[in-house]
DNA sequence: GAGTTTGAAACT
DNA sequence: CAGTTTCAAACTC
């Protein structure tokens, strides 16, 4: 239809003609064209780039060259990339700009390319046609209007193909127009030397592997430019690294990006099966940009829609183990970004330049993201190292008694010794003593374990006294600290350390336990409230999707674990928590009452 | 399918 | 280089 009519338009005039002139017959866009260039041969139609381009962008050249395919494909193109790169003759449009076509093998360097443009018609080649079942597809087929398909507007001419098939009005993009078609390729070229470059730069490790459909469309490549949305939260096509199947970048520039590594709104869109349900998607897309997905489901009243800025990263400082592909993400991009220590840091990408912050886009945000703050997990630690304190003043008050005690017996015994001798523990008095003046700083358990040896968790525990952080009185002691504390001072005096060290161990574990489960606990109410939104609007077909990412056990799960906010006696060892910490937190000390003693402090 | 939204490209 | 306009695809209704 409009094909026709732009198919007539340009040839009769411009076949033989420089694009100038087929501008003169045109209206409105010839003014930019009329850039008069004296590039020896268009970059396209397997000319050369323009030359000024070649000394700053020659390193570039030969990722251009070498992707030549991937061009179209990951700019405008969904489909990705297939490893094999046979040709399809039948393809309707035709590679103009890649110099494959030349020397399919060696990627030549542009400046010794053949000037006259082979027929681009010579070799139709695998792009994004992509056509899956082997059917000759038209990858895309535009429907320029004005821009008479030279500009980079068009997708076929930004993909250096022929529009063949197309809807477009006044189409110069043709093999009967190669001269205007070459000129706007040099105007463009010389406007933007990277122009026809492929948009979608592999990272140094290869993006073969991840170009796969991976569930989660997680890929290493990234957007040379980066986008820039601002409302589409890079979840829509719209966004040119969302639509090549990429993850935003420090080189994007986007504002509230969602497209990032760890986004619970982009994993709520991947983890569906988007192949299949594109509605599921763009319905999952739109509520992850109005903020509906994440922390609180898909299906969310419009009331609290937006979400702040920060609340996405403020979390990610905890690590969820078990994200399935992120580990090159974590290697690549978060160790980079996340400084364990500077929480306040991380907010940064998502509004605004990314660019600075960019890496951090790639944070993972916990379920726990906002249970977990770092006073809790110092708090945590004051608790467990004044225990640990108290066990070593214990140890050495106890020792230091008891050796004045066998000091006095052995002076009533040899009054008039005052050779020291060997104690009957195997100890002889001078290496005690200096051990006990070594007092609190000593905990290596050399000594001890000849009394009675000191668990491996209570070591552990101990040693957090060599930190510095911990060390000062930095962080005062709650009343249940205090109450342990004095208890221990009770304990020194009535009890031996037999009694005293499990007793000293048994708190402090049951207080790391207490502290865990308060954590998992908040968790679990939380992730329980995503859930529930969620099946709320997906009922059933997407509902083994959390919030986060995270795979819901099982529909049995599905039912609520929680009432009125308050976990159930026997919670199942929650998913989102680091199966050692809670194997560690909650298995070792098991009391009976411990569920409950949660349930009260909640 | 018409109209709107969006963001890249083009332009100033 | 920043701001604005143009453009076509993506999206919505």
């Amino acid at each position: 239809m409009e094909k026709s009519e732009g198919g007539d338009f340009p040839p009769k005039k411009t076949q033989s003609e420089p694009a100038a002139s087929a501008h003169a017959g045109t209206d409105y866009p010839a003014k930019k064209l009329a850039r008069q260039l004296d590039f020896t041969g268009s970059w396209g139609g397997g000319g050369s780039v323009p030359a000024a381009s070649l000394p700053k962008h020659a390193k570039h050249i030969q990722p251009q060259v070498m992707k030549s395919s991937q061009l179209a494909v990951s700019m405008k193109s969904t489909q990705l990339i297939r490893p094999q790169l046979q040709t399809q003759p039948q393809l309707q449009q035709h590679v103009l700009v890649m110099p494959v076509q030349q020397t399919p093998v060696l990627p030549p360097h542009p400046s010794v390319r053949p000037l006259k443009p082979e027929s681009p018609k010579a070799r139709s080649r695998q792009n994004a046609s992509e056509a899956k079942d082997g059917t000759p597809k038209k990858p895309k087929q535009c429907n320029c209007k004005h821009s008479r398909c030279l500009k980079l507007y068009c997708e076929c001419f930004a993909s250096g193909i022929y529009c063949d098939g197309c809807n477009c009005a006044n189409c110069l993009n043709n093999a009967e127009n190669e001269g205007a078609r070459r000129e706007a390729v040099e105007a463009t070229s010389e406007r933007n030397p990277n122009a026809f470059r492929p948009k979608i730069a592999s990272s140094p490790h290869g993006a073969r592997e991840n170009r796969e459909e991976a569930g989660d469309g997680l890929v290493l490549p990234k957007h040379n430019k980066g986008c820039h949305c601002k409302k589409s939260g890079c979840l829509k096509k719209y966004c040119e690294c969302f639509q090549a199947n990429i993850l935003c970048s420090e080189n994007c520039k986007c504002m509230d990006c969602k497209n990032f590594e760890g986004s619970e709104e982009r994993q709520a869109l991947f983890h569906g099966d988007h192949g299949n349900n594109m509605a599921y998607l763009q319905q999952a897309a739109n509520a992850a940009i109005t903020g509906a997905i994440g922390s609180s489901g898909y299906g969310s009243p419009p009331v609290n829609k937006k979400r702040k800025p920060q609340e996405l990263f403020f979390g990610s400082m905890i690590k969820d183990p078990v994200h399935r592909l992120g580990q090159f993400q974590q290697d690549h991009q978060i160790k980079a970004s996340v400084p364990p220590s500077s929480l306040s840091s991380i907010p940064g990408p998502r509004v605004g330049n990314a660019a600075a912050l960019g890496p951090s886009k790639f944070t993972y945000r916990s379920l726990l993201a906002d249970l977990i703050q770092p006073h809790d997990i110092k708090e945590l630690c004051a608790i467990l190292v004044v225990y640990a304190r108290e066990a070593a003043k214990m140890l050495a008050d106890e020792k230091d008694t008891s050796l004045k005690q066998v000091k006095c017996q052995r002076e009533t015994s040899y009054p008039s010794s005052g050779v020291e001798k060997v104690m009957p523990d195997g100890c002889s008095n001078g290496i005690q003593a200096e051990n006990i003046k070594a007092g609190e700083s000593r905990f290596d358990g050399s000594d001890v374990t000849k009394e009675r040896p000191i668990s491996p968790g209570t070591l552990a525990l101990m040693c957090y006294e060599q930190d510095t952080i911990f060390t000062a009185p930095a962080a005062p002691l709650n009343d249940l600290t205090r109450l342990s504390y004095n208890t221990s001072f009770q304990l020194l005096h009535g009890q031996s350390m037999t009694e005293i060290y499990p007793e000293l161990e048994r708190i402090m574990l049951t207080e790391t336990r207490d502290c865990l489960k308060k954590l998992i606990t908040l968790g679990e109410i939380k992730e329980t409230k995503c859930s529930s939104k969620v099946r709320g609007v997906n009922s059933g077909s997407q509902n083994d999707v959390s919030s986060n990412g995270l795979a819901m056990t099982n529909s049995n799960n599905q039912h609520e674990p929680f009432r009125n906010g308050i976990a159930d006696t026997d919670p199942p060892p929650p998913q989102n928590i680091d199966p050692a910490t809670t194997a560690n937190a909650c298995h070792k000390v098991h009391p009976p009452d411990g569920n409950r003693d949660v349930k009260a402090q909640i």
